[in-house]
DNA sequence: CAGTAAACGAGACGGTACGTCCCGTCTTATG
DNA sequence: CATAAGACGGGACGTACCGTCTCGTTTACTG
């Protein structure tokens, strides 16, 4: 899916159909390689030789579709991203809950996050990649503007609080303890984090 | 066995002075060498061949001294660590604001976190660079713990309250909004941040 | 196949018009940018990508025509033939100074002796240039077989001797001074080249 | 003996031994894989990969000795200069025989012919080879000179006879039928072009 | 104060990867 | 059916860096 977005994107004229299958083709493969390696052994790991090596699309195809090792990165770390469906729980504890523990799941569990630290450093250069990674990182804080509106409407949230320090104050604590400290995301943790947000949430009597 | 000698060296203040003299002076010379070119083009930017011609230190003395480039950066990085003073402000809301505002000032215009995310994605490889990062790491919060003590004994907060969850509650925001949001660290930020994990640490009474 | 079918095209005039048409102009426009590229910078110049590229002509249809980016070049070359006619002066001194004389004008400031060692050079490894090569060569040897035959009858020539070995008289040092040795091909040259071939043809009494 | 000339040329400053060793070592199994695949295949053969494929020298290696796949190429041809000694018959018939009898056996049967070609073309382009391939000329045409001198000191040859112009009339037909024609380099041809020449160099009583 | 062992410089070397250019094949759509 | 357009696998080019490996040359302590 998104990577059938990212084919249209790449060829906006829509070209002719054999054309695109063969592209598609080619890219498909080496995508899925560059990814593989990606989680194999960082993106330091990732060499177009070797993406050409096993996926068996020649350098210069690659070459072909992507001007640099660096842009292909981009366009494989842009198939990281989750979107995740808005919990609706009915209290915010509940919805906060919800996204707090799935994201702390992910970080313990999926791939990407071991990645990130990658594409953070390189966005701190490369402007191309802090574009992807900025489309990236909204995948993640995009439902808690839906949760904090409805908890709003239910008079849970003072009027006047930022989302964005919303997000912060959950998903800060989670990522610190992912990749700034090394201790355990467990329960325990991510309740807290939860009990201290909606502390500071209460709105004002 | 260089090695060795080398490590000793760096941790002692002088086995012979004469080989101290030599080495110190190679390794002062390159470690600079290697944290400007880290500042200037990150790191990805540090080579060991630019670093020798630049040091005018001979490629072959820098493997004798560090085994490898990684080796190299991650000895420089830990010329990085800051070892912030502990405030005693008298209470728990100013040390805490003490410290937070030292940090948010630093991530904002200090050089060291440019590299860190690099350091980071390293040390989710290399268990040589993840010790090193967590000396750093440890570095900016270790202060808390003192802090976190001192309240307790005033009463501000809970005698089960773990610190680690008030660390992540601070910095673990600070550092989201540095490299993962991008959004500024202004003076309301550090403050929202401040007020929330207070809120949270008040005591049931 | 498709070279037979080439050279049936080239030969007679037409089977059906409209795809001779359409094949002539493709390899007329071909050759004339190969040719073109072929001066400008020599064979090593000439790729089927520029060729194609400058003439407009689609890699495709080039492939279609010549089996390989050699026979392209050969068939070029094969262009360049100029059928000299065959001079009559009246006697073989005058005969053979404008031939020799046409042959250095020629070398100097025509543009396939530019060529020819590039041909020389394939042909030593490749039979087909070889035979291209072969056609190219007769055409400036072809006019002495007359010229001595004529010189036979008027009694100038032995009647024993060998046309080749004139003609390698004349042209091989002409050829020499152009390829071998780089000294100028000036009239001194050429009349001491005829003065030589003529103390040789000198019938013995 | 050419090539330990050859290693001198290039480390004029007499270096260390031992690095001269090294070098050497490498350059001359190149050098000679080099002229293997010259010879097997013609210059267009030879690639710098393949030499450093067959000679299990590094391509950073060759790199770093010749600048470029031209320049090895140069360094090769110029190890097929074969220097002819000046003969010395007592007359000026034996000493061209001999001469001219020599280089028609080498045009035959040694290696160098083979490449010439690719040579004369490159240097059509190349002044570097240009410059190369004109020493390597000048090495089979400078037996001549002296040869010529010692003709007239016996009174065989006008004072005023250009040497080269004879180099010209003797050479010249033997190249012509190595390149152009593909006659054969027989006895009787070549005799045939010694008796021409000498009746052209007959002084005028 | 000479001898010695370390640290050092210079740089050759094999190797991997980069990004580019060209070759010749192929597939498909268009006239 | 010739053609335009262009993707594709493959090979070579020349460059940058990695980490290893000689070798001779300081340098400063020791005997």
């Amino acid at each position: 899916m998104a990577e059938k977005k990212t084919e249209r994107d790449d060829a906006e004229p829509a070209d002719r159909a054999d054309v695109n299958t063969r592209v598609r083709r080619s890219k498909e493969a080496v995508l899925t390689v560059t990814l593989r390696l990606m989680f194999e052994e960082g993106i330091g790991g990732v060499s177009v030789d070797e993406v050409a090596r096993r996926s068996g699309v020649a350098k210069t195809t690659i070459y072909r579709h992507w001007p640099s090792r660096s842009a292909l990165l981009v366009d494989a770390c842009s198939r990281l991203s989750s979107k995740p469906e808005v919990p609706d729980t009915g209290s915010l504890r509940g919805d906060l809950a919800a996204l707090a523990g799935r994201l702390a799941e992910q970080l313990e569990t999926a791939r990407w996050p071991t990645v990130l630290p990658s594409m953070i450093d390189a966005a701190e250069r490369d402007p191309e990649i802090a574009a992807t990674y900025a489309r990236l990182r909204s995948g993640f804080s995009s439902p808690y503007g839906p949760v904090i509106e409805r908890a709003r409407k239910r008079g849970e949230v003072a009027r006047t609080q930022d989302v964005s320090e919303v997000v912060a104050a959950i998903v800060g604590p989670l990522f610190y303890r992912r990749w700034f400290s090394r201790e355990p995301l467990d329960k325990k943790f991510v309740k807290g984090v939860i009990d201290g947000t909606l502390a500071r949430l209460k709105p004002k009597i």
